[in-house]
DNA sequence: AAGAATGTCAACCGCGTAAGA
DNA sequence: CTCTTACGCGGTTGACATTCT
């Protein structure tokens, strides 16, 4: 039993798209657009393609302000900042990049970025042996309900980057059940709480309320407990900083254009 | 030179959900 | 309110290119 598929696969053209399909594609979309219908465009294009193959095709390639490749390093410092923050929600990451498609950003990351993550945290000791601790690398995984930003997560990263800007910005505290971090930070001095203690000593107080079942989204392997962390959400409490300031990301969340702003 | 291994990226799959009937 | 349809997204696959042995 499976979902019934949006279109007659055998009756529609799969694979690689050839010019030809491109330039009918592309011409057909300049002058109509998708005509709100992606199912039945392909039709009216003269395309023996799936209305979501179309679609695709368009968003991920043929669209006229795509950039493929060539990433910056200012466009590796906002992605590694947004996935550590945001985990792996590529199209608000790609949102944040001019000419950048979903696909490109996640392809760039699973085949570069992350790799040279893991490279970095390779050399460098004291990351390398919190990785050790849990295998794979320490990706945090964001609560489903709530998914705020996270300044440990940032802190992760700044640590593997020295070079680079990752602000932060703290603006609420939330109660220790409200975050569940990896069991790669829990332990970790440097990943101080908010009330100031440090996270092992948070996690420690709270590692009787929690369990793996708690939280599916917590990652982290199922062991470990939870810790209070920093976010930044909501447009109150920003600091006082002009809105302008700030990435507005979908869910009301804000990303801090400016490391000055870091408040934590 | 040839085959194997690895890397890259376009394309597909299927799920969640918004919108409309 | 329920059902259907289509869209958008993230995960995965597979073809092709490149590098290694």
């Amino acid at each position: 039993m499976g979902r019934t598929p949006c279109c007659d696969r055998a009756a529609v053209k799969r694979g690689p798209w050839s010019p030809e399909e491109d330039e009918a594609l592309r011409s057909y979309v300049q002058r109509h657009g998708s005509g709100g219908n992606w199912i039945s465009m392909p039709k009216k294009a003269g395309l023996k393609r799936c209305g979501k193959s179309c679609r695709l095709r368009w968003l991920n390639y043929l669209r006229p302000d795509i950039r493929h490749g060539g990433f910056t390093d200012d466009e590796d410092a906002v992605i590694l900042s947004l996935y550590t923050q945001l985990g792996s929600k590529w199209s608000v990451i790609a949102s944040q990049l001019e000419g950048r498609t979903d696909n490109d950003v996640k392809n760039y990351w699973n085949t570069k970025l992350k790799k040279r993550l893991l490279a970095a945290a390779a050399t460098t000791a004291d990351v390398a042996a919190v990785s050790a601790r849990s295998p794979p690398p320490p990706v945090l995984r964001l609560p489903a309900a709530a998914a705020p930003a996270t300044a440990a997560a940032a802190t992760y990263a700044a640590a593997l980057f020295p070079s680079l800007a990752i602000p932060t910005v703290k603006t609420e505290t939330y109660t220790i059940d409200d975050f569940l971090a990896p069991a790669a930070f829990q332990d970790d001095d440097r990943f101080a709480a908010a009330d100031g203690s440090t996270s092992a000593s948070a996690a420690s107080s709270a590692a009787s309320t929690w369990s793996a079942a708690d939280n599916g989204a917590a990652g982290g392997g199922g062991e470990g407990s939870a810790f209070l962390l920093d976010f930044c959400a909501g447009s109150s409490g920003l600091g006082g900083a002009a809105a302008d300031d700030y990435l507005q990301l979908p869910g009301g969340y804000y990303y801090p254009l400016d490391p000055s702003l870091s408040l934590v």
